[in-house]
RNA sequence: UGCCGAAUGGUGUAACGGUAGCACAACAGACUCUGGAUCUGUUUGUCAUGGUUCGAAUCCAUGUUCGGCAGCCA
């Protein structure tokens, strides 16, 4: 018997969809599109979109259009257009054959715009661009006709075939929509729909010189395409009569529907293109795949996987107010994935020397450790264990505060995986820092030995000093200072929160020996620390650089940091 | 002050006139050879004021706040 149960809610655009269906429209069709320039790298409100366009087609037994909307030369460029393809397919989309260019369209477009024309809903207007901004006026100040306005069709169809034939310069001339010039929508006060631009396109080359804009070649290129449901970001609400419009007056055989949601904003960082290109271009970051950035490329080079990311999309939902989604969220779908598949392994980030006393010069154990305790099926590897070993330098302290469960002078800690240790002398160099760390082994407290069971509070990490590799670390911390740095405010650059610790670059670190054979974009949990991957720029066999992607929870950061206040 | 939107705990998101729920975060505890994971529990919310109704987060009115729009960008 199975209990009532109420049906899984659908966000507004599923269920609009869904509605949309049910009522046989589109002949039950689903066609969605995911529409980005080629004017910079995917981030992760992209990230967003295409989970929703792709999935949502994937949901409806439908389909999702890869379309470059290419319509502006000037700003957009093939290594776009490439890496574009490579992070929707990373994050685990199929556009199948359906990858098309708005650019692909041009003739098209052109001879709609000439219907435009011959319909008299279009004319060539001479203004120039500051003229034209006087005329729109103003959300509160009515607009004024263009003089050209009400040129004869004949004469509107000659000239903008001559801005085609390249007969005037870039700027001097504009085909416009002819709309409402007083209309409260300023998208509505007769448009610009055709500029001159005498500029290489990176795929069209130097075939055309008038460009279309966006209004107008998008709503078209979503009706060439069939796209039922073209999904878009809030900004375009307003953009919305003016594309029915367009389809309107043109009588096209099929009508999109435009639907608008609320864009990602994650805090901490910030997620325009114009911003992360100013990073990059003023090197602040290493480039757009620099682990810090919020783009697809960068988080595939810091160690996130698709599955997160995915389900990071999941979780944020859908809706039409405005958010900024803690990047809380974010650390934990990573983690909650990574948990369940990475394997483990024993890392010093920032070393310091054990010398345990009462352990035979020369001898060495091998010692099982278990790959990942959330999965038996990864099984278990052999940790070489000897007299001279390093833990990470937070393990200890002379002077502990309260509740710390690790290493001080005369205190003992289980070595994991081994045995427990008791520390009988604290050497220091001139400056008085800590350098090496006496002990002495408790013999029967080996994991499995007679004793092994003694409770000890405290369990550390450790590598056999010989045997370990040495290896570079790259930790990361959020890039900005401030929860909303995109927020624009008087007077301040918003680059004047950089979080100037954002990296810190560790090459002092010791790896136990299984990791020699770690290769690009491998995934590792360092026990007690965090995930990280092996960079798959700058790694190299014998020379391995792995990126911290994020830490694990730290309750006892949390604790200690409390009782500093 | 024109037009278009949106307002539910700290952050997101459900509830479609009938018990305000879920997740993250936070807090407390259990367990632990990872201060991880897991488990248990707790705190915190319907923008305001009216109205309709047996009953309103939901419907109506007014107001408030926030966001978007004045590229020959997308």
């Amino acid at each position: 018997m199975s209990t009532p149960e109420a049906a899984p809610s659908l966000d507004f655009i599923r269920e609009r969809i869904t509605a949309d269906l049910a009522a046989g429209k589109n002949g039950g069709k689903v066609i969605t599109r995911f529409p980005p320039e080629p004017n910079g790298y995917l981030h992760i409100g992209h990230a967003k979109s295409i989970c929703l366009n792709f999935g949502i087609a994937r949901q409806f037994k439908g389909v999702c259009h890869l379309r470059f909307d290419d319509t502006n030369p000037t700003r957009e460029d093939v290594e776009y257009v490439n890496s574009i393809q490579e992070d929707v397919r990373w994050l685990g989309f199929d556009w199948a054959d359906k990858k098309f260019y708005a650019s692909d369209y041009f003739e098209k477009l052109y001879q709609f715009a000439v219907e435009l024309i011959k319909r008299g809903k279009a004319f060539v207007c001479d203004l120039t661009p500051e003229e034209m901004i006087q005329y729109r006026g103003a959300p509160s100040v009515p607009g004024k006709e263009s003089p050209y306005r009400n040129r004869p069709i004949a004469e509107n169809l000659d000239l903008f075939q001559r801005m085609r034939n390249g007969e005037f310069a870039d700027g001097s001339r504009t085909l416009r929509a002819k709309i409402d010039i007083n209309s409260p929508n300023i998208h509505m006060r007769d448009p610009a729909i055709y500029r001159i631009r005498k500029a290489e396109h990176h795929r069209t080359g130097n075939q055309w010189c008038i460009y279309p804009m966006y209004d107008f070649a998008h709503c078209l290129s979503d009706m060439i395409e069939g796209i039922t449901h073209s999904i878009c970001t809030l900004e375009f609400e307003v953009h919305r009569p003016l594309y029915d419009w367009i389809l309107d007056v043109l009588e096209t055989p099929c009508h999109p529907q435009q639907i608008e949601f609320a864009r990602l904003n994650l805090n901490y960082t910030v997620m325009s293109k114009r911003k992360l290109l100013e990073l990059v271009q003023e090197n602040r970051v290493t480039g757009w795949d620099d682990p810090r950035m919020p783009t697809v490329a960068g988080m595939r080079r810091r160690g996130y996987t698709p599955e997160s990311i995915r389900e990071f999309a999941d979780r944020v939902g859908v809706a039409k107010r405005e958010n900024i989604i803690d990047l809380a969220l974010l650390e934990y779908c990573v983690r909650e994935d990574l948990n369940k598949r990475s394997l483990r392994a024993m890392g010093v980030l920032r070393p310091i020397k054990v010398i345990l006393d009462n352990y035979p010069e020369g001898q060495v154990e091998e010692l099982e450790a278990i790959n990942n305790p959330e999965d038996p099926a990864a099984g278990t590897r052999k940790v070489p264990f000897s007299k001279e070993l390093y833990i990470d330098q937070e393990d200890f302290r002379e002077n502990p505060p309260p509740k710390y469960f690790r290493l001080t002078p005369g205190g003992e800690v289980r070595l994991r995986y081994a045995y427990i240790i008791k520390c009988v002398q604290v050497v220091k160099n001139a400056q008085g820092d800590v350098v090496e760390l006496h002990c002495t082994i408790d013999p029967g407290s080996k994991s499995g030995g007679p004793t092994s069971n003694r409770k000890i509070k405290g369990t550390i990490h450790w590598v056999s000093a010989s045997h370990s590799i040495p290896a570079e670390v790259r930790l990361y911390d959020r890039l900005f200072t401030v929860e909303d740095p995109g927020r624009e405010q008087e007077g301040v650059d918003w680059k004047s929160n950089i979080n100037p610790h954002s990296l810190e670059v560790l090459t002092q670190c010791r790896l136990e020996p299984s990791l020699t054979k770690a290769t690009a974009g491998e995934r590792y949990q360092f026990e007690r620390q965090g995930y990280f991957c092996v960079d798959a720029r700058d790694s190299a066999p014998g020379k391995l650089v792995f990126n911290r992607t994020v830490t694990l929870r730290d309750t006892w950061a949390k604790i200690e940091g409390k009782s500093q206040g």
